[in-house]
DNA sequence: CTGAAAGCGCTTACAG
DNA sequence: CTGAAAGCGCTTACAG
């Protein structure tokens, strides 16, 4: 069974392929083909089960409708589940995605752009890690279509999409202070990320604007690649140490992750000892216990928004504008102890 | 910048296209092409940073150089892994990877065939699910080639890669039994998937050989689908109800993390009051405690010869022996507590 | 060894 | 609206 082409549409249908050609791009109208004739075309079609041959549509437009996307660690529960939700919207879109990661290496980084373009990929969606900047800005000299996700790198004028971190941070906070927790420690990565910055950023911020003085004692930095019980000794040791906590805000879910398991070492109970707080779920945390409460992130959104501008720059000539950089709003989840 | 094309090297060789397409292909001396000219051309080639355009090789080959991998699940750890050291394998071999999970759900992976089919995928890498049977006898009448890995499906004549999951847990069991543990219970799936058979039939005759008797109450079966919840709660009962218990064989990495939690809640110490074997590593282990034994699958081997086999099925007319069915040596990892 | 040519399955500019 | 044709970048059978 030889798959069918276009070739033999046009035959049935009795007209040269050119004609089957412009009906299957929406050129109909603009060539004058009659209604009536390209609905027959499109029923044949239908019937046939025809598809377009990918491969020859490739060679002959010179696009792949494939997207390449760079990820800091699809290792990671987040970054899993944005690619997946960045897929889905792609393929609805008509499009591919082909994924990698850099493991949060910039060099790395630069040998999949290299390999990405070498797979002749119409658009990037990158993550990016500091250290990217040139690799990015030379996408831009050649013309490629990049969109930021995640985070952005301050500098570069690039189209983004991302949670409004800042946001998330403070409707964490004021909801702690709602329920009346007063000494409220910020558990926080050692990086010069922007996004954990923002994070940062909001917890002093929402401090202040309640009057509360802002104690940096309360404000613990984990080196960014710790093994896991090396975070969570120094957790353990922040916690001990500073016995006024009474809630403490976790910045990533593994921060949350090691967070937990310190709580649990210390014996204190959530949430009526510490209230816990939590930038991005994880799995793992129902095991430890069911009184957690998540800032969400609106991932579907965020790989929607961005697969849309990545694809609006590439069909449209969409460009750069202030409407380019995209903040999607966060959601407190609040987890039933039941 | 355009890109150099076959034809630009033939130009600078001042020789038609032809024979750098033979070259280019090993087939210089097929063709009888001077070792000198040969020579030159390939130097030209390199210098050029010549690549050959993929689509075009595509559209004229009918090869796509691209494999479909179905995995049960990108988000399991395992998977993610297996799924890593196939794409780097098959990278090494000049071959890209297109994947996707079934979520254990047949229906899904007949429509994932059907998507990868489309994609014009020139071979199959699958982790089948009893339900698939048909799907993947469909692709072996229509002459695609197909590797089964992790898991096969008895009365289905298709190559396949595997651990030898019954060598992995006698290899373990004896450990346990050389260690002076007497009652070892055997944690697993509720599962008729075969590679969770041979765990458990592993666990009865290592019991078997060495004179004990295999009691049932001493084996756990956790239904498929469990909540996280659901599942510790049943095996700190199973721990509860049957005190004598002094070491634990989990079937898989999931069951381990939720019997760890179990074992945490009980108060039990590892590996005092306790022994722990776990078919499988998680990164979460380390969060409970240094001392567990893993039984941990060569997942770079298996990966490799998936790919091998499944690309001497696309090249070279390999066909199906009893040395296509292929079980790789599990290997004992003791953790070291410090 | 070389050359000329066909063809993979499409899209699109051109002439009518 | 239709037809004839070129061409995307390759590979390969054929004739010399």
């Amino acid at each position: 069974m030889k798959r069918v082409s276009l070739k033999d549409i046009a035959k049935q249908a009795g007209v040269v392929p050119s004609t089957v050609s412009f009906v299957l791009n929406g050129k109909a109208k603009q060539m004058r083909i009659s209604d009536e004739l390209a609905e027959k075309i499109r029923a044949l079609i239908e019937a046939a089960g025809y598809q377009p041959h990918h491969t020859a549509v490739s060679l002959r437009t010179g696009k792949t409708k494939i997207l390449g996307l760079i990820v800091e660690d699809i290792s990671n529960v987040f970054f899993a589940s944005l690619a997946k939700s960045i897929e889905d919207a792609a393929y609805s879109l008509g499009y591919r995605i082909v994924y990698c990661s850099t493991e949060n290496d910039p060099e790395k980084g630069k040998e999949l752009i290299r390999m990405l373009t070498h797979q002749q990929v119409d658009g990037y969606l990158i993550t990016p890690t500091p250290g990217m900047e040139n690799d990015i800005n030379n996408l831009i000299k050649n013309n490629k279509p990049v969109v930021l996700m995640d985070r952005f790198l301050p500098g570069l004028d690039v189209p983004f999409t991302l949670v409004d971190n800042y946001a998330g941070v403070k409707l964490g906070m004021e909801h702690l202070l709602g329920k009346g927790y007063k000494n409220i420690a910020f558990v926080t990565l050692d990086t010069q990320q922007i996004q954990m910055l923002q994070r940062e950023k909001g917890y002093k911020e929402t401090l202040k604007r309640h009057g509360i003085e802002v104690r940096n004692e309360l404000i613990e930095k984990i080196p960014f690649k710790s093994r896991p019980e090396d975070a969570i000794k120094q957790v353990s040791e922040f916690i001990k140490s500073n016995p006024d906590i009474d809630a403490i805000f976790f910045a990533t879910n593994y921060l949350g992750m090691y967070g937990l398991e310190s709580i649990k070492k210390a014996g204190l109970k959530i949430p009526e000892e510490i209230g816990v707080i939590c930038f991005d779920d994880h799995d793992i945390f129902r095991l430890f216990t069911p009184a957690i409460t998540i800032i969400r992130q609106p991932i579907e959104e965020i790989a929607r928004s961005a697969i849309e501008m990545l694809i609006s720059l590439l069909e449209n000539n969409y460009t750069v504008t202030a409407e380019s950089h995209v903040y999607k709003k966060p959601e407190l989840v609040i987890r039933s102890s039941t």
